[in-house]
DNA sequence: TGTACATCAGTGAACGCGCGTTCACTGATGTAC
DNA sequence: TGTACATCAGTGAACGCGCGTTCACTGATGTAC
């Protein structure tokens, strides 16, 4: 047997939320809901640009909600960016765990053109003018290094006399083709090219011999 | 001695053009005038994305004059970016012009990151969304393919049996590393890089042997 | 050479649109007593 | 436990703005005769 109090009719009656998984009104945790709409709508099409208002539409609030969590859109693209760092950063520290430096290394650059190619659009934002102001964000600053830091470790541990130019050429090498197969310079090529998901560890090998 | 007939009393009185270089009114050649507009605020700024307004307003006509020379505004931007690739193919031909094989890629990788730090702006107009359109700009795809050209060319009298994977792996290391350096990613590093200017041969030095 | 006329390449007003941001507001929540 | 009240986190209307594109137009240019 249930029994209502005037507060469960209460609850009974209220509007239902727009986004059925989010509370409906203080929200619990907008923030990341923001977030996670940010994302979704980058997977959805790669070639829009994120504006605050349909990251809002899409979290299922009001456009003028946002502001309560983030200063300017700005601000909330930043904090996208900074997530995608994080991501990035984890996802090679897991390919770094191999049995030699060497493959710690190919696994790595592999593993950053696999992102790139998974999520073009968040790592467009990831590296677009956002990241010329990295001072301005910390979060983003810190997250960006981590992910360094991984690829810089490994290189250190492959040469030891020559960490930091190796991380440079890794990261160039795979940062460049990353690039190149997202905006599709590689397609309609005059020559036919290996498959792309073996080009990565080819250039490696190229690279450390 | 001169004289005036009336042809010549109603040119002196003709409104003063916008742009004094180009002729007031049946302008001779707006379609040049609005590249060459388009690039020098594309120079000027490098943050910024063109619009059909700005770039009809800095070559001094009204905005709805572009689209007797270009469809939309895609067209003009799509217009601008096939230059880009000329100017980049005649710089690396230029550069492909060294004693050895070895040194002509070298150059020729030097020579694309100090293109891509001269003009970002340009730059990254040429490698954005349009490129993945290449295909319904043949002047564009032509451009493009012939830059390669010049890259394949120089790889392949370098290693005539591994022309292709070569021209990748520097055309990659070449791009990864001019947008890491157009883009700040490369700044406020925990390691301090050797200057830039130098990077690409480095770079270069470790692929080559 | 002059004239009539079609075409070309501009103009400026107008269209509808979506944008980031601000604002006064309101209802829910958390806290002190 | 109940009550008063400050604070928090939403809402929806409104702001001004610049955008790409269209349109009817007009005056210059080029051509046929």
């Amino acid at each position: 047997m249930i029994t209502l109090n005037p507060s469960h009719v209460k609850i009974l009656t209220m509007p239902v939320p727009r986004n059925p998984s989010s509370r409906p009104y203080h929200h619990g945790d907008l923030r990341a809901s923001l977030l996670d709409a940010a994302e979704a709508l980058l997977n959805a099409d790669a070639g829009r640009a994120l504006t605050l208002r349909e990251v809002a539409k899409a979290a299922g609030v009001s456009h003028a909600a946002p502001y309560h969590h983030f200063a300017s859109l700005t601000g909330l693209l930043a904090a996208v960016a900074e997530r995608g760092f994080a991501n990035l950063a984890a996802a090679m520290e897991g390919a770094s765990r191999a049995d030699t430096p060497r493959e710690s290394l190919m696994a790595i650059c592999e593993t950053y053109v696999d992102f790139a190619r998974a999520r073009p659009a968040r790592f467009r934002l990831m590296f677009g003018p956002l990241l010329a102001r990295k001072s301005e964000f910390a979060g983003l600053q810190r997250a960006a290094e981590e992910a360094f830091g991984v690829l810089l470790t490994a290189a250190t541990a492959f040469a030891p006399a020559n960490g930091p130019a190796l991380a440079l050429t890794g990261w160039s090498l795979a940062h460049g083709l990353a690039n190149l197969v997202i905006d599709g310079a590689l397609d309609n090529l005059p020559v036919q090219p290996p498959p792309i998901d073996q080009l990565a560890r080819m250039m490696a090998r190229q690279v450390l011999g």
